[in-house]
DNA sequence: ATAATAGACACACATT
DNA sequence: GTTTAT
DNA sequence: GAATGTGTGTCTATAAT
C-alpha cells in the first residue's frame, strides 16, 4: 500500500497526524496535505494532574488550557485525546486507601505503565466519601467541561495494545473520510433515505419494467401505491403519457389531464374525492415535460 | 411514523405543537434545560432544549395556519443513545448510516454520539474490530462527538454532568443577550434560534434521478452520469425521438460515462432504458 | 464479408 | 443472408 | 461505508517475430 510511516519530532509531544499526497501529478513536489485530525496520547500522571487542578483553581496548566495549548499548534484541526490506564488507576488509589500504602502502590502503578512515573499527593476538600467514585465524578466533569469549551473528545483505554488497535482504526478513518466525504457531496442523498428500495429487476426482453415504471410513479412525494397504479393502468408506459402529453391542447388540458383518474381506496368512507388529483397531476405533468431540471415539483405557481 | 427526519420534513421540528415526550432528566424549572426525547427512535435521542422568554417569543398572527413560532429553544446539543446491541443491528440491516445522516442533517449543531455497553463489545453478532471501527468513523468521518459509556448509569451520570454544565454556560443571565453574540468569559456563543425548517421541495432532476434508479442496475453514478447528460425526462424523451432507428435508441446511453473515471454505462442498461421510454404499447 | 476471448476488474446486489 | 472458426 | 463474499456486466490486452 502507498503508505509509510515515520517517528518524527511532532509541534505536539506525543501526538499523531496524518499527511496526504495531494497535486494531481508533480512527482518531486512534496505538496503534502495534513489531515484536519490530531490523536494526542496524554500521559496519565498529566491527565490526572490537570484534572487537579483543574478541580482546586490553581494557576497551573489545567485540561482546557491543555487542549486550547494544543488546538492553537494545530490550527483548528480536530483534536481527540487518549489517555491509557486510568481504570487501573482507579482500582489502586482505592485500594491503597484501604490499605493505607497509598503512595507505595501509585508509584508501582506509574512506574509500570508509563515511562518516569513519579507519585501525585492529591489533597481534597472536604469529605471522606470513597475516594475513587469522586474521581470518577471529578473526572466525568473535566471531560464535559473540556467538550463543551473545546470540543475535544477523550478515549479512555486500559492497555497499550488497545492504543495500538485505536492509532490502526483511526488512521483507516481519517484515510477514508475524504473519499466517503465526496460521495456525501455529489451522490444522491435519497440513497440512504428512510425506506428505499433499489431497482426492480428487469430481463433481458423487458419483463418488470411495468412494476420500473409504476414505481417510477411513486417517485413522487405523497404517492400511495393506489394512486401509481392508477396512473399507469391508464397509461401502461412512459411512451403513452408522454404522447397524450403531446396531444392537449391548452396547458390546464395538460396539467389536469390525469386529476380525474379513478384511485381505488379503503373500505371506509373518505372526505377526500377518490381521484388523483388536480396537485399531483400538475406535478407529473411538470416532471415529464418541463425542460428545467431545477424546477420546483412543489412550489405553487 | 414520526421522528426526527419527518419531524423535519412536515416543518414542525421543535415547534411547541410537537407533542411532549418524557423528559429522562427531571426539567430544572423555568430557566433550566431539559434534555426532550424524540419519539421513534428506538435508541434514545435526546435535544437539548430551553424555554424562551416570554419577551423573545412574538405570538403568531392570529388565524394563520403556519407554525407557531417556536417557544423553546434549541441549544443545538442532541444526543444520540445507542447500545452496542442496538448499534450492531443497526449496521446490519443498514439503519446506522440513515441514522447518522439523519442526525447530521437535523441542522442542530452538536450532535453527539452517546454509545453505551462498550464493555459489552463481544459475543455479537458482528466482530469486535468491526464495531470498533463502525464508532471510530462515527467520531472521525461524520464529525460527531463520541462519547463512550460502560452502562445506563454512567450514561445517565454523563447526562446529569452535561445539563449541569449547560445550564451554566445557557443560564438566565445571557437570555437578554443577542444571538451569537460571544459571551463574556469565553468563546461559547448562544445558538441561533431554530423555529421551522421548511420541508425541502422534490425537483424535476432529484425525481428523475429515483426513477432512472428504478431499474436493477442504475446506481447513483450511473443515475447522475445520465442526468450529466439528459438532466430531464423531456430532454431524454427528445433525444429518443431524434433517433433515426431503433438501434440508435438502443445505443443512445451506452457510451454515456459513469462514475470515477469514465466508465461507459454498457449496451445493456442502455438497451433497457431505451425500451423503457421508447416501448410504444403497454409495457411487459 | 464480418469478427473474438479470456481474464482482470468494477460494480450492483446478497450474507455471517 | 446466414454459417464458421480463431 | 462493517466486513466479506457472491454474481452481473465492462475493459484491456491478446500472437509471434
Amino acid at each position: 500500500m502507498d503508505c509509510s510511516c515515520a517517528i518524527e519530532s511532532q509541534a505536539v509531544p506525543c501526538s499523531i497526524s496524518w499527511k496526504r499526497q495531494v497535486g494531481p501529478s508533480q512527482v518531486d513536489d512534496d505538496s503534502w496535505v495534513e489531515e484536519p485530525n490530531v490523536l494526542v496520547l496524554l500521559r496519565l500522571e498529566d491527565f490526572v494532574s490537570m484534572e487537579v487542578q483543574g478541580t482546586a483553581d490553581c494557576s497551573e496548566e489545567t485540561l482546557r488550557s491543555f487542549a486550547a495549548r494544543v488546538m492553537e499548534k494545530t490550527a483548528g484541526r480536530t483534536l481527540a485525546l487518549v489517555v491509557v490506564g486510568l481504570e487501573k488507576y482507579f482500582r489502586l488509589e482505592f485500594l491503597s486507601h484501604k490499605l493505607q500504602s497509598r503512595k507505595k502502590l501509585q508509584s508501582v502503578v506509574l512506574s509500570g505503565s508509563q515511562a518516569g512515573g513519579q507519585g501525585k499527593p492529591r489533597k481534597r476538600k472536604g469529605k471522606e466519601a470513597p475516594i475513587s467514585e469522586l474521581s470518577r465524578v471529578e473526572v466525568e466533569e473535566a471531560l464535559v467541561d473540556l467538550q463543551l469549551h473545546a470540543g475535544v473528545q477523550v478515549r479512555v483505554l486500559e492497555s497499550w495494545k488497545e492504543l495500538g488497535d485505536l492509532a490502526s482504526s483511526f488512521t483507516k478513518a481519517v484515510a477514508e473520510a475524504p473519499f466517503k466525504r465526496e460521495r456525501e457531496k455529489k451522490g444522491f442523498s435519497f440513497y440512504l433515505e428512510s425506506e428505499w428500495c433499489r431497482g426492480a429487476k428487469v430481463d433481458r426482453s423487458g419483463k418488470g419494467l411495468a412494476q420500473v415504471w409504476k414505481r417510477q410513479i411513486q417517485q413522487f412525494n405523497r404517492v400511495s401505491l393506489e394512486m401509481a397504479g392508477a396512473v399507469v393502468s391508464k397509461y401502461p408506459s412512459p411512451l403513452l403519457l408522454a404522447q397524450a402529453y403531446r396531444k392537449g391542447s391548452s396547458e390546464q388540458e395538460r396539467q389536469n389531464m390525469l386529476a380525474d383518474i379513478p384511485v381505488r381506496r379503503g373500505d371506509g368512507v373518505t372526505a377526500t374525492t377518490r381521484r388523483i388529483g388536480s396537485e399531483l397531476s400538475r406535478r407529473i405533468y411538470l416532471q415529464m415535460t418541463s425542460p428545467n431540471p431545477d424546477l420546483s415539483l412543489d412550489a405553487n405557481g | 411514523m414520526l421522528d426526527l427526519y419527518h419531524h423535519r420534513r412536515e416543518g414542525w421540528l421543535f415547534s411547541p405543537s410537537t407533542p411532549s415526550y418524557k423528559n429522562v432528566l427531571p426539567d430544572q424549572g423555568a430557566g433550566g434545560h431539559c434534555w426532550r426525547r424524540e419519539p421513534e427512535t428506538v435508541a434514545l435521542c435526546l435535544v437539548a432544549l430551553r424555554a424562551l422568554p416570554e419577551a423573545a417569543c412574538p405570538l403568531p398572527p392570529p388565524g394563520q395556519l403556519q407554525p407557531p413560532a417556536p417557544r423553546e429553544l434549541a441549544l443545538g446539543y442532541v444526543v444520540e443513545r445507542k447500545r452496542m446491541a442496538d448499534l450492531c443491528s443497526s449496521i446490519i440491516d443498514g439503519r446506522f448510516r440513515e441514522q447518522k445522516f439523519r442526525l447530521h442533517q437535523c441542522g442542530l449543531q452538536h450532535p453527539i454520539y452517546l454509545v453505551e455497553d462498550s464493555g459489552t463489545i463481544q459475543h455479537l453478532s458482528l466482530p469486535e474490530s468491526t464495531l470498533q471501527q463502525a464508532v471510530i468513523n462515527t467520531q472521525v468521518v461524520d464529525g460527531f462527538f463520541v462519547k463512550r459509556t460502560r452502562d445506563v448509569r454512567e450514561s445517565a451520570a454523563y447526562l446529569t454532568v452535561m445539563t449541569r454544565h449547560l445550564d451554566r454556560l445557557f443560564g438566565v443571565s445571557s437570555r437578554e443577550r443577542s444571538w451569537g453574540e460571544p459571551r463574556e468569559s469565553g468563546t461559547e456563543t448562544l445558538p441561533p434560534p431554530i423555529s421551522v425548517i421548511p420541508p425541502q421541495a422534490q425537483t424535476v432532476r432529484e425525481v428523475f434521478a429515483r426513477q432512472l434508479m428504478q431499474v436493477s442496475g442504475v446506481s447513483g453514478d450511473k443515475a447522475a452520469a445520465i442526468l450529466e447528460r439528459y438532466s430531464t425526462p423531456a430532454s431524454l424523451l427528445a433525444a429518443y425521438a431524434a433517433c433515426l432507428s431503433p438501434q440508435d435508441k438502443e445505443m443512445l446511453l451506452s457510451n454515456t460515462k459513469c462514475g470515477k473515471l469514465q466508465r461507459n454505462l454498457g449496451p445493456t442498461l442502455s438497451k433497457t432504458l431505451a425500451q423503457l421510454y421508447c416501448t410504444p404499447g403497454p409495457l411487459p
